[in-house]
DNA sequence: GCAAGGTC
């Protein structure tokens, strides 16, 4: 065993971190990827790959499929050539090798990582795996003394969820494409999979809600006392009801004054997530468009890692150093009021989440030269951020103001700012301050009550952000994909964004509802949970990669066998939907097919339209044909259902 | 060409 040891980082900046805490390293370019040579000692090679180099792919053309192979990920998938060169580094120098060492991050898709990479240049007798949470000299120094032997476990965990995705992936989305083209004689990309498919789904669900929505109308009465608006204002059902309380809204009194002095904390250091839905909340930014924006930041090595879910700063970040080096930036005034405020003592307020693989965000102190508009405000994002979280507390004086008019309480409350502390530095999540008149205890008052009819409102569209915000609280996708799958919803034109607002367009209403009648797992969040239940019995050797593969093979056999006989009217159902084909009948409203009176989704706004109609009847006592006419015209009613009142309106 | 997962 005379060779060198090979140890296999997941990625560039992993490798140089492994490199110098295992000893005095020296830096070499080969195809014009880096890796390390440690010279001290046993001889000692480092080198990255970039991710996942190597990718399914079918042996064969055809549907259904289930056959299928590992190849070079550049060989497989469009834009992954750059890997070509980080496959010939690892060739290379995997020759002569007495062991391998995976050191990619400790998940399950670090261990498929290194296991292929070592199954195909190196030997799998001679394997080990490196075992770290964090990039540390202290916690890769440990793990480098305790090697642990290859988990076989966790890359077989690994390999079965990339064959159910690539399995429940290609075949229902082959199944989609092949329904078109027997329908329409074109080819058209369409796409199914466990994570896009479930989004898809939520959507159109809020999309159909929104379009059958029927408004119930209620009435309110909101105070004000010297012009400032008091809270809650009062709702009823009827007029009358909200009459009688007007005209008892003559005289108040001021119960009580309270004063209190609020502190709120610096806000957590960024993970994606949060770095996401802050460009969206302050400039509109779609999240892959932010993730691609400090996806460049990192590679400019302006900040760290972004494709993270840590709101912790590693333990050892020379913070200091940071800083000091910001000082040269047009930051540097806001530098030095925080070593002043701070006398050089740094606290980050790190939050909850964590990331076995990353810390959160912080730049990395290099000063950024003429970067455009997006990129400047993503950078000044996240540097105030990090400023802002070693700060101190924001001060606010709250006085709150309770009256009680007729047996009520009312509340205003004033808020002034008395000591910035973190807003300071990060402005733009504080809340607003808030001036409010002078009152007195026992002070009585004439408050002005005004009477407003007001309706019910369909529940909020989704943007790209919020979208992406609850595949993260369902927990389907990781950080680095979900902006990413998302978008791909939208370049297949399943749904559309509109200034700024998301909508489902006929296609992705057409194939929600293909994917509900015929592969219904895939409509749910449930079948990630599936899979995530059978990893871990593969990773507690209680089953078999084999086992979950085939049963995962023999469920979508029988779902596709129950969909063949049904292959025209499904691609009939997509060709309808994109105006490739008309419907032999059409609804009375639209272009769709008639279901029944009208088409599907006007047969639901019906109902709903008739649902509502008692509730009316009782609030505002009108007829059958005056709920119509209002029905027609009322702008928060959905526009399916406005559509049936005006036919219903018009055939009375 | 199609998934989801990693990263340049």
């Amino acid at each position: 065993m005379a060779g060198h040891i090979l140890v296999i980082a997941e990625k560039p900046k992993a490798a140089e971190k492994i490199a110098l805490a295992l000893g005095k390293a020296r830096k070499h370019k080969k195809y014009n990827v880096p890796y390390w040579e440690i010279v001290n000692g046993k001889r000692i090679i480092v080198a990255p790959a970039a991710g996942h180099l190597f990718g399914l792919a079918s042996k064969s053309p055809g549907f259904p499929i289930y056959e299928y192979e590992w190849r070079p990920l550049y060989e497989v998938e469009k834009g992954a050539s750059y890997t070509k060169k980080f496959l010939a580094l690892l060739a290379s120098v995997s020759k002569g090798a007495s062991l391998y060492i995976n050191a990619c991050d400790y998940d399950i898709e670090g261990s498929v990582i290194g296991f292929m990479i070592i199954k195909e240049f190196g030997d799998l007798k001679r394997a080990k795996r490196m075992v770290f949470h964090a990039l540390t000299p202290q916690e890769l120094r440990k793990a480098w003394r305790n090697l642990r032997p290859l988990d076989w476990e966790m890359v077989e965990a690994g390999l079965a969820r990339h064959e159910l995705d690539w399995l429940w992936g290609i075949n229902v989305s082959r199944a989609l494409m092949r329904a078109y083209k027997q329908a329409t004689n074109k080819r058209r990309s369409l796409s199914a999979g466990r994570v896009q498919s479930p989004t898809l789904v939520k959507a159109v669900e809020r999309e159909l809600e929104i379009q059958t929505f029927v408004p119930i109308p209620y009435f309110t009465v909101s105070v004000k006392i010297k012009d400032t608006p008091f809270e809650p204002s009062l709702k009823f059902e009827r007029r009358n009801e909200a009459e009688a309380w007007k005209r008892n809204c003559k005289v108040g009194k001021v119960l009580d004054i309270i004063k209190r002095t609020e502190e709120l904390s610096p806000p957590h250091p960024f993970n994606l997530p949060d770095l996401q839905a802050e460009a969206a909340r302050l400039y509109g930014y779609s999240p892959a468009k932010t993730q691609s924006l400090a996806e460049d930041l990192y590679l400019d090595a302006l900040i760290s890692y972004p494709r993270t879910n840590s709101q912790k700063y590693p333990k050892d970040l020379d913070i200091k150093g940071i800083l000091t080096s910001l000082s040269k930036s047009p930051y540097g005034g806001l530098v030095k009021a925080l070593f002043k405020e701070t006398k050089g003592i740094f606290k980050p307020n790190n939050g909850p989440k964590d990331d076995p693989a990353h810390p959160a965000i912080y730049p990395t102190g290099k000063v950024p030269r003429g970067l455009d508009r997006d990129h400047q405000r993503i950078y000044d994002l996240i540097v105030r951020r990090f400023m802002a979280t070693m700060a101190s507390k924001a001060r606010y004086e709250v006085q709150t103001v309770i009256v009680e008019i007729s047996g009520e309480k009312f509340k205003a409350v004033g808020r002034k700012q008395v000591w910035k502390g973190w807003s300071l530095y990060y402005p733009f999540s504080a809340p607003q301050e808030k001036e409010i008149p002078p009152f007195a205890k026992g002070e009585v008052v004439t408050p002005s009550c005004s009477l407003r009819q007001q309706y019910t409102k369909a529940p909020e569209r989704f943007t790209k952000a919020s979208l992406v915000k609850w595949m993260e609280k369902v927990g389907i996708g990781t950080e680095a994909t979900r902006a990413r799958i998302a978008e791909t919803l939208f370049t297949r034109g399943y749904l559309k964004s509109v200034r700024g607002k998301v909508y489902a367009t006929e296609l992705g209403i057409a194939v929600s509802f293909v994917l509900a009648n015929f592969f219904s797992e895939l409509t749910s969040v449930e079948l990630t949970r599936k899979f995530e239940q059978e990893m871990e019995m593969i990773r507690m050797r209680k089953k078999k990669r084999e086992e979950v593969v085939g049963e995962a093979k023999k469920v979508l056999k029988q779902l596709l066998a129950l969909y063949m006989p049904h292959l025209e009217e499904a691609g009939k159902q997509l060709a309808f939907a994109l105006g490739e084909l008309e419907p032999p009948e059409k609804c009375p409203l639209c272009s769709r097919p008639r279901r029944g009176k009208y088409c599907e989704l006007h047969e639901r706004a019906e109902e709903e339209l008739r649902k509502a109609y008692p509730e009316w009847k009782k609030r505002l006592g009108v007829s059958w044909k005056e709920y119509l006419e209002k029905m027609k015209k009322l702008k928060g009613a959905g526009e399916l259902v406005r559509d049936v009142a005006s036919l219903l309106s018009s055939e009375e």
